[in-house]
DNA sequence: TTGCAACTACGAAATATTTCGTATATATTT
DNA sequence: AAATATATACGAAATATTTCGTAGTTGCAA
């Protein structure tokens, strides 16, 4: 058996699926650079990670050559939705609106952005205006 | 010396706090009561992350009685912003309106909550309808 | 005043996660 | 062909976090 589940990726996990989920299959070596951009890490402890997550089926790793290519297997959306729940509860006590509305009041939007999560909130509302 | 830094708390501790600012300076008894409603955790163990929280200054600890009563340090508020701007970080790279996109279509939320968010809408879009 | 119940202190084991050194194999360059 | 650069595998140390047993106190009830 082996199932790609929506496990709970760790932090160093979740920064490999990010680059991943951004430049789509990579090589260890490209995700390890891509870390090092923002932080230092070692060649090998992202070789580990990346490891792991293959044994635990977060990413499949293509052997065909002797750089070995690994493509994620959590989609990103799905993750995204599963941090999201576990975080709504643990720091907001599931209160959602809380949530949206610290992130829109601490961080700059553009007015296009608000406008999508505009439309989004009329269509939750119902079309009521 | 000794501040209370906007330090983030571990998952064990962030439990805690929620108790403690739900509501207010408690016994690790009451705590360990109210986190045994969702899972079950041993007296000392909880006892023991309380201390830990004392001395990272998360809590102030009351000793005038055989029970001490622990009242938090960090503000509820300023912890949520702190655990959002890493955890949108992680996660969704950034983007805060991903994330409330995600927010308000996966949980429900009542129109009174969706009214108080298109308030704020209007107010980021500064007036613009 | 004895004994039980409820507390705190504290060390240490159990887990979980991250980091990296070393060995070894395989290309590539000179 | 030898030296050099680049890969993977793997074990194990270093950290971080959680969990709990045990010892010792104190309050209270029988």
């Amino acid at each position: 058996m082996a199932d790609a589940q929506p496990l709970k990726p760790t932090d160093a996990e979740l920064e490999v699926l990010q680059v991943l989920w951004q430049n789509g299959p990579s090589t260890v070596r490209f995700v390890n650079d891509e870390l090092n951009k923002t932080k230092e890490v070692g060649y090998t402890t992202t070789l580990k990670i990346m490891q792991l997550m293959t044994e635990k089926n977060m990413v499949r790793r293509d052997e065909s050559n002797r750089s070995h290519v690994y493509e994620p297997l959590l989609k990103e959306e799905a993750t995204q939705k599963h941090l999201l729940d576990k975080f709504l509860d643990s720091a907001f006590r599931g209160s959602a609106s809380r949530l949206v509305m610290q992130a829109l009041g601490n961080h700059q939007t553009t007015p296009e952005e608000l406008n999508q999560i505009r439309d989004l909130l009329n269509k939750l509302e119902g079309g009521t205006k």
